[in-house]
This record gives structure tokens, C-alpha cells and sequence, in this order.
RNA sequence: GCUGUUGUAGCUCAGGGGUAGAGCACCUCAUUGGUAAUGAGGAGGUCGGGAGUUCAAAUCUCCCCAACAGCACCA
């Protein structure tokens, strides 16, 4: 594009390719209208180079422009936003003496912090709504105004809004002052904002209140936080509310009693219960991931539970984790740690006994149970509990093998996600943190080798493996990877880390013996696929909503009979599928079929085998799957070989094949 | 840990200053019924724990515990 030569013009390139030139100074709305006044009705705001912008502002400098629409997705974040200063202006409207704080967008909605004497109550929430609905229908317009610090400080000055006078001061200098208002109602806020509060629209609505310290620091006072959800039009907030019932339906708390897998209790908060058919779960997947890591060349190992507290100082825990830590204290004085982590066992293995190059990589691993005193308000059912068991494994490994380790881990941790049917995959790099040990040089080396391994393993997904990077997020010993994989319900979770190590085997002072019968350090990595077992336990029940895949249902089929006539047969076929390997029980109870049918199918058992007369007269059965209202008829020897097949599991399956 | 809410039978929940109620589950009996609840009868709790107020507390007050939501935390 050439210059042009009248310099009061700019040049506007539409997302259809088309270049228009316009006065300097011209409003996005200017625009909208001299394309169509419909668009401009319906248009919100504009983005110029990427930047979603105030659709009144002037434009000043060329480039690639857009009209947002309403409907576009990119206004969902105005929506969202303008609701949470309609909310603030409600609440001030009803408690004029409340102190507004912030109120950001969030994910499927936003929400805003205030400062109020009483805490707001769920009749309160309504009362907010509804006179949120009022402001909205007032159809205010957002009136923006730059102004300087003085100005800022004399209006807030006069409110009394001292946490504003707050933020006004956390403003970078040379960025500009903004308030935007609403009618009566100022806000200092950076925008951009919708022309007015009538584009809010209906569909919005409050849904909790919860405390949240000021500036997210537990130091601070606490305020209260009112959330809220806003989509842009009905039918969208309907299928949020939708998903969030199916969320709770997938509750693995909920499913874990109903399926009678585990419990909690009382006495013991933050510790877990597992019943016998939840043990038969939690043994499966012990079972797969012991088949894995024999597959990945790891020895199991097993480190004591309780240690004197002379080691956990060596390893530091003593001084930055003690407060997490569980103590116990014998009759002759001696004060011992119940294990919070495996990594100063696993070191002490490693140093028994004198180490040689030829030895390493050392992989060793042990499915760990370790304690931790959790704070009270972070328990929550299996995903964060007190007491649990790490799939955890140490790599002790030369600086030369670090790639190849943590390659091989890679592959190691996401064949597992894929064998339980997980499909996005997000590796996180977290790099060196203000407050670390080693020298730069080590950690130079470190990051280096691993921005290569996540590009590699980018590269290598197709697409299917998405990686980030976090900068300065790295443990205090070492840089990490993080993998976060999401459930079906589009939910995150963290479970894998692999996470290399400067600190740890200096502290010990392990070494091994190198070419040159020199000692040298070994580069420690730890790593973690499962993360916790129970954690991964309770996402697995979340993401398959209870319907655990054959191989790793506690309960594979029952076989209910449908009169007493059957109860011979029926036993027959629970025997002889027992004796197939799978995991069956017999329903030969004084019920109706229809009785047993609902029964298994609440608990969610993946196969109700229902024989009569006419099966036991055939050697046939009928074969009902969970979520199916179907069943299937076939011969006993069938249904052995069908189930015993979908059986297997994933990683056995893999091995049959490629044997 | 912080803020708020909750804590009544195995589960879901009602009640509420004068010593507890429903449905489901459970037990017994009858029923032998083809794919999401057969019928009848019965048993079961002293109302999370402790202290206090009161003639009297599950119901009011205080303390503690636990759970839930969010925050903070999560090596």
C-alpha cells in the first residue's frame, strides 16, 4: 500500500479484503454506518489490528478493521463485562454505603468484589438481579472519559471509593485514566464497553456469593464476591445452566456413593474410605500403570512411610513444608515425618551402595502413599485430599540423557491419557522462577533441553497435543512440564509433571561414579503421570459420568435371573464367565426383572445379563449394556468371547497386536 | 486457613422451646413377574459434638468438628 499523500487520511482494510481510505479521526461508528445502518445498530464495537475497541473512539492510524456485532463471539467479553458494571451500579443503587472493588470477565461469565459491612444473602441476589433488569432497560449509553490522575483521584476522593483510589495509583504512568459511566454511575475501568447498557440484554444471571480477598492476597481483607453468568442470548445461558446440571450429575462424590466405590467420614477429613469396589478400581489402575512402567524400563521400588526428622532437614521439607507436613513423636523423643513425597527415599535407595555411569538412567518408581496436611478448605472429596498415592517415579539419569528421559516419559504419559480416552492434551513449560537454586548455566542447559523436547513434542502430536509456556512458573530446584489434559466435559485438569531436579541430589550429596572415576552429580528427575491415583480416580469417574470403560468396572456384568426357574442357569453362566476371568455377579433375588434391571443400571453396571426359561433352555443370554434400553441375544460362548475381548485393557490390547 | 452456608433415619428432605416425620433403601410375608420401581406389613433416628439459658432444647446462645461454595494454598 503506497503512502498517501494527504496525511488527514488512513487507509482501512475489511475482513473481505476491501480497502477503504477515511478521514483520520473517524468513530468506529461512523463507519458501521456508512456501510449499513442495520450493521450499525446492531454493532457493539470495533477491532482494529486485533484490539477490540470502544465503538465510539476515534481512529487514528490505518490498518485491518471489523465491525463486532452482538452475536459476533469476540462481544461476549463486552456483555460479560458491561453486566458486571450493571451489577455494581445495582448493588450501589440498593446499598448506597457498599465500596466497589473490581469486576473482571471471567470464564462463562464474570463477577465483582465489593466491600460491605453485611454479607449478601440469596433473597439479596434476586433483589440485585431484578434491579439490574431495570438499569438495562433504562438503555443508558456508556460514556467514556479520559481524564488525569487528579481529576480521577478528586472523583473517587468524593465517593469514598478508597479501593479505587487504590487502583488508580497501580496505574502504569502514561497509560490513560479512564471512567466510563452510566448514567449516574462512574467506574474507573480500562473498557472497552458497549454504546449501552441495554445491549446487556436478558441473558444473565447471579449465581452465588463467596468471599475473596482484595488483590487476591489472604493478607487482605476479605470482600464479598457476587458471580454471575452472562451469554448473549437465552439459549445459550439455558445450555450453560444445562451443562452445569450435568456436571453435578457426574459428581464423582455423588457417583462414588451411589456406585458404592468409597466414602468419607468425620474422623478422618481429607482421607478416604475405599470400599471394596472402588478398591477393585483403584487396583486396576495400579494394575495398568505397574504394566506400563515394567513397559518403560522402570523398577519398583518402596521407601518407608515414616522417617526421622533429621532426613526431611536434609532434604529441606523440614524448613518450607513443614506446616504441610504430618509429625509423630515416639516415647524416647525422636521426632519422625510421615512421608509428604517420595523423592528422599528414592535418593537413599539410590545411595546405597556405590553408582556407576553404566548404571544410569536409574528409573525408579513407586506407586508412594504420602500425607499431607492439606489446609481444611482445600479437601475437596478425591481431587484434593490428605492422604494418597502418588504414581511417582525418579529418573536418576546423566545431563546427556535428560532429552531422551524426558522424551520417553512424554510417550509414556500420553499413551495413558489416550488409553482412558483423554483427547486434548495441553504440555505446559514453566521455566526458572525469581527464587531458585543452581547456577544459571545449569538452568540455561535445562530449559534449553526442554523447550527443545516441547517443541518435538508439538511437533510430533499432529496438532492433537497443544503446548505453552509459563514463564518463571518453574519449581524453585527446576524446570518443569505440566499436563493438563481436559475431561469430557471441557473441564482442566493438572495430573502429569515431569520436573527436573539441581537441588535434591547435591543436598544428599548422591553421586555416581562417571568414565573417568570421577564423582559426578546425577540429574534427578521427578515425574508423575496419574499424579495422585485417587485424584485421577475421581476424574475418571467425572469424565466417563460413571460408565467406567469393561476393563476397569469393578463389576463387569450381573447376571439377573428373571424367574427362580433360571437361577440354576444363571449361576451357571456366572460361573463359567468367572471362570473366563471377568468380574460377575449373580441377581438371582425374588424380584422382577424390571426391579433388577434398574437396580444395576443405577449403579452403573456395564452389563445386565438377564436370562429366563427360554435362555436356560438355549444356553442362550440377553445382554443389556448400560445406556442402551436395547438387548442382545447370544450364545453363552458368544457373550464369553465378546466381553472377555472388551476386556482387555488398552495397553494388553496394544501388546496383543503388535505381538 | 479466610468468608458465607449447612449438619434431623443408609439416601433425599420436611419440621421446629414441651422429648421427632415423609419418600426411597432395609427386614418379613405374599407374588415367578421378560428389560428402569409388585403388593402388604415391620423395624430404624434423641436431631454433628460439647457447654450454657430454661420448669423444659433437636428447636435459643456460645465453643468445637465436619461438609458445601468461593478465596488463599496446592514442591
Amino acid at each position: 500500500m503506497a503512502d498517501n499523500a494527504n496525511s488527514k487520511n488512513i487507509e482501512l482494510e475489511f475482513p473481505d479484503g476491501s480497502v477503504r481510505s477515511f478521514e483520520t479521526g473517524i468513530t468506529g461508528r461512523a463507519i458501521a454506518e456508512g456501510i449499513s445502518k442495520s450493521l450499525a445498530k446492531k454493532s457493539v464495537a470495533y477491532v482494529l489490528n486485533g484490539e477490540l475497541i470502544d465503538l465510539a473512539d476515534p481512529i487514528h492510524s490505518g490498518g485491518k478493521i471489523e465491525i463486532v456485532t452482538r452475536s459476533d463471539d469476540r462481544a461476549l467479553e463486552l456483555i460479560r463485562h458491561d453486566c458486571a458494571h450493571v451489577l455494581a451500579e445495582a448493588v450501589q443503587e440498593i446499598w448506597p454505603d457498599t465500596k466497589v472493588t473490581i469486576g473482571p470477565v471471567i470464564e462463562n461469565g464474570f463477577y465483582y468484589d465489593f466491600d460491605r459491612a453485611e454479607p449478601f444473602t440469596p433473597e439479596d441476589l434476586e433483589r440485585i438481579e431484578k434491579k439490574m433488569r431495570e438499569i438495562i432497560q433504562r438503555n443508558l449509553p456508556f460514556e467514556k472519559k479520559i481524564v488525569s490522575r487528579e481529576e480521577a483521584r478528586a472523583v473517587f476522593d468524593a465517593m469514598g471509593e478508597s479501593y479505587k483510589l487504590e487502583l488508580l495509583d497501580a496505574i502504569p504512568e502514561g497509560e490513560d485514566v479512564k471512567l466510563y459511566s452510566q448514567g449516574e454511575w462512574t467506574d474507573l475501568c480500562r473498557g472497552p464497553h458497549m454504546p449501552t447498557t441495554g445491549q446487556v440484554g436478558s441473558a444473565f444471571k447471579l449465581m452465588s456469593v463467596a468471599g475473596a480477598y482484595w488483590r487476591g492476597d489472604s493478607d487482605n481483607r476479605m470482600l464479598s464476591r457476587i458471580y454471575g453468568t452472562a451469554w448473549a442470548d437465552e439459549k445459550q445461558l439455558k445450555n450453560y445452566l444445562h451443562m452445569l446440571e450435568e456436571a453435578q450429575k457426574r459428581d464423582h462424590r455423588k457417583l462414588g456413593r451411589e456406585m458404592d466405590l468409597f466414602h468419607f467420614q468425620e474422623e478422618g477429613p481429607g482421607v478416604v474410605f475405599w470400599h471394596a469396589k472402588g478398591w477393585k478400581v483403584f487396583q486396576q489402575l495400579v494394575s495398568y500403570m505397574r504394566r506400563r512402567i515394567e513397559e518403560h524400563g522402570y523398577d519398583e521400588v518402596n521407601a518407608p512411610q515414616i522417617l526421622d526428622k533429621a532426613l526431611w532437614q536434609t532434604s529441606g521439607h523440614w524448613d518450607w513444608y513443614r506446616e504441610n507436613m504430618f509429625t509423630t513423636q515416639t516415647e524416647d523423643d525422636r521426632e519422625f515425618a510421615i512421608k509428604p513425597m517420595n523423592c528422599p527415599g528414592h535418593v537413599q535407595i539410590f545411595k546405597n551402595g556405590l553408582r556407576s555411569y553404566r548404571e544410569l538412567p536409574i528409573k525408579m518408581a513407586e506407586f508412594g502413599n504420602v500425607h499431607r496436611y492439606e489446609p481444611s478448605g482445600a479437601l475437596h472429596g478425591l481431587m484434593r485430599v490428605r492422604g494418597f498415592t502418588q504414581d511417582d517415579a525418579h529418573v536418576f539419569c546423566t545431563s546427556e540423557q535428560l532429552e531422551a528421559e524426558c522424551l520417553r516419559i512424554n510417550d509414556l504419559i500420553l499413551t495413558t491419557y489416550s488409553d482412558f480416552d483423554f483427547g486434548d492434551i495441553v504440555v505446559k513449560l514453566s521455566t526458572r522462577p525469581e527464587k531458585r537454586v543452581g547456577s544459571e548455566e545449569g538452568w540455561d542447559r535445562a530449559e534449553a533441553i526442554m523447550q527443545k523436547v516441547l517443541n518435538q513434542i508439538e511437533a510430533e502430536s499432529d496438532g492433537r497435543i497443544k503446548t505453552e509456556l509459563n514463564p518463571g512458573e518453574g519449581a524453585f530446584y527446576g524446570p518443569k512440564f505440566e499436563y493438563v489434559l481436559r475431561d469430557a466435559i471441557g473441564r482442566d485438569w493438572q495430573c502429569g509433571t515431569t520436573q527436573v531436579d539441581f537441588a535434591l541430589p547435591e543436598r544428599f550429596g548422591a553421586f555416581y561414579i562417571d568414565q573417568n572415576s570421577n564423582k559426578q552429580e546425577p540429574v534427578m528427575v521427578h515425574r508423575a503421570i496419574c499424579g495422585s491415583m485417587e485424584r485421577f480416580i475421581g476424574i475418571l469417574i467425572e469424565h466417563y459420568a460413571g460408565h467406567l470403560p469393561l476393563w476397569i468396572s469393578p463389576v463387569q456384568a450381573v447376571v439377573a435371573s428373571i424367574t427362580s426357574d433360571a437361577n440354576e442357569y444363571a449361576e451357571k453362566v456366572v460361573a463359567t464367565l468367572k471362570a473366563a476371568g471377568l468380574r460377575v455377579e449373580a441377581d438371582t433375588r425374588n424380584e422382577k426383572i424390571n426391579y433388577k434391571v434398574r437396580e444395576h443400571s443405577l449403579v452403573k453396571i456395564p452389563a445386565i445379563i438377564a436370562v429366563g426359561g427360554r435362555e436356560a433352555e438355549q444356553g442362550t443370554v440377553s445382554i443389556r449394556r448400560l445406556g442402551s434400553k436395547h438387548q442382545t441375544t447370544m450364545t453363552l460362548e458368544e457373550a464369553v468371547e465378546s466381553l472377555t475381548q472388551e476386556a482387555i485393557a488398552p495397553d494388553l490390547k496394544r501388546a496383543a497386536q503388535a505381538g
